[in-house]
DNA sequence: ATGAAAGCGCTAACAT
DNA sequence: ATGTTAGCGCTTTCAT
């Protein structure tokens, strides 16, 4: 067994409320026994144990962090930034990997709760009523990363309406006109809905046609997807010079198959989409995108937490995070500007 | 506070021991007891309290996973390996981003030692005699992913000698003759030296020249590398018509320097690249490259562990993973064949 | 079949 | 300045 604390009391002659005081920095003993009693500790490799100091005080100093889909990149950005605000705060980061399946989120959110985390961070997916009714059970602090809900929970998140607007605002000042969209689900309030919203409201702002032609929707926001709506898009579109995708992943996939399709990028069709993934700027030609500052999110949405934990507010402010375009080279001037 | 098992003792008037024998199925108590325990289980929402269960059995049901970059595109697949083999093994995982910097593994080492962690999961960085020292303190299984150690030290990976060789043979079977590398760090036992030294053997087996002016080495692995490697390679070998890079991040930096330069891939340049990311089918051309089952890595690794901390072997076995080749469209047919 | 009681390793009153 | 002691919520003998 590891050392405990009483074995470093006995070895250093004190009593383990002494140790302890010095383990803690509490104030209450001399100088000669905080030395005496290092040595003990040195000597027999002593680490605290944090589970024991768990159960008294009611803080495990551990978070839990859902997501839908750990590797997906999106995620994975998210999580370091989540990691390194935790671990600045004091706090380890439990993941679980809910795999979009409801059950699964509920089984974690119990287990999570067993395991008495002092707070959750929740990505990705929709807050259902069964969620919201644990996070109040578990009466421990949440903060939502792109997500949002109808529920009075803090998030950090960029707004998806305004991303879309400026994203296809964009090609328009490029002076394209007919252009198509790759979007999401309309379930999803997130990613799918507002970015779409965001689109339409755009082309209408612009005086530019608009009808439910414009925009293939899809379940998921994969490369797979991207590549299946592009000939949909353009057998409804023909003429059409520009093209925005709700995701990298999509934008990628569109120009994987207009290269299929013998169509140039930009010259023929320009692409604009969005995340700003690091595989972004790693395709040929690189992509123009609507950047979310991923990392960004996931270090403010840890920091919100851990401030929330520490009860150093009581209601925590959402943060909407700034986006930008960042523009590389799949996007060009519409030649029938 | 969440209900404790006193309560539920009080609730159902039985004694705390009963309750605990029906939550953890042991025999002693009658269909009669267990009916009204259980009423009383659901009518309080109550949860058993994983920290108290953990100071008293001395295992956390958690694991800790070390990365060095919990982002990197390689590190996520892994994880979500991982996390999955650990849940099913009732474990929860708890990730710590080592940011390949020394110091911040150590301490990670003695926070997870802290957590009592029942065991844990080494990835993609050297175990140094530190290192070693502080697992066998620990007394926890561990097993590594990606990495080699002279210690005794289960281990799951492929043989990158074998895989570098065999992606250069494969090169040299479609015709070419000046083959280029771009290659990792020579202080790199894990992906670097063993790719290098694969690529070496094989062009020597196949009787073609080869030199140090054939590889570019450098410190990362990522795009940029690869970018910066190229113009450095066609400098020191002009005629070369193929190239395998030990990474597919610095293979698709060396696809994006090509097309800057106006060097036709496959047509010019055949590039292979290593590690078959998911961003290696989403590049144009498509990356050929030599496949690793990096999810399926951390399962693998994920389940020793388990096995490993149930004690059902004492001894786990490593596991070299098979990889494979995966054609896609970088590679060509060398014209000079 | 059930209960009483002794800890697991630690913190926090409360003494001295 | 230091020690004693009572728990935290649970499991596990040992009685009954």
């Amino acid at each position: 067994m590891n050392p405990t604390i009483k074995d470093v009391a006995r070895h250093a002659n004190v009593s383990i409320a002494t140790v302890s005081r010095i383990i803690n920095g509490l104030p209450g003993y001399s100088e000669d026994t905080k030395k005496k009693v290092e040595e003990a500790i040195e000597a027999l490799g002593y680490q605290p144990n944090a589970i024991a100091r768990g159960l008294i005080n009611k803080r495990t100093q551990t978070i839990g962090v859902l997501f839908p889909e750990v590797s997906g990149m999106l995620s994975s950005e998210v999580l370091e930034g989540v990691e390194n605000a935790a671990h600045d705060g004091g706090f380890s980061v439990i993941v679980c990997n809910t795999a979009s399946s409801g059950k699964r989120t509920v089984k974690y959110l119990r287990l999570l709760q067993e395991k008495r985390v002092d707070g959750i961070i929740f990505a990705s997916e929709d807050v259902t009523e069964e969620y919201y009714k644990i996070f109040q059970e578990m009466k421990v602090p949440v903060v939502l990363v792109s997500t949002a809900s109808h529920y009075e929970l803090p998030f950090v998140r960029v707004n998806d309406f305004e991303g879309a607007f400026q994203a296809t605002e964009y090609l328009i000042n490029k002076g394209h006109k007919k252009i198509g969209m790759i979007g999401g689900s309309v379930n999803d309030p997130i990613a799918g809905v507002p970015r779409m919203k965001g689109f339409e409201e755009a082309l209408l702002a612009h005086e530019l046609p608009f009808s439910a032609n414009h925009i293939t929707t899809n379940e998921g926001y994969r490369f797979q997807n991207g590549k299946e709506s592009l000939p949909i898009l353009l057998e409804h579109l023909p003429e059409m010079t520009a093209l925005f995708a709700a995701s990298d992943e999509m934008a990628i996939g569109a120009m994987s198959a207009a290269h299929q399709l013998g169509i140039k990028v930009p010259e023929e069709l320009s692409i604009i989409g969005y995340d700003n993934l690091k595989i972004a700027e790693m395709c040929y030609p690189a992509l123009t995108t609507v950047s979310q500052p991923l990392k960004d999110m996931g270090q403010t949405a840890g920091d919100i937490l851990v401030k929330l934990i520490k009860g150093k507010e009581k209601e925590a402010e959402s943060r909407y995070m700034p986006f930008s375009i960042v523009e590389r080279q799949s996007v060009s001037e519409s030649r029938d500007k």
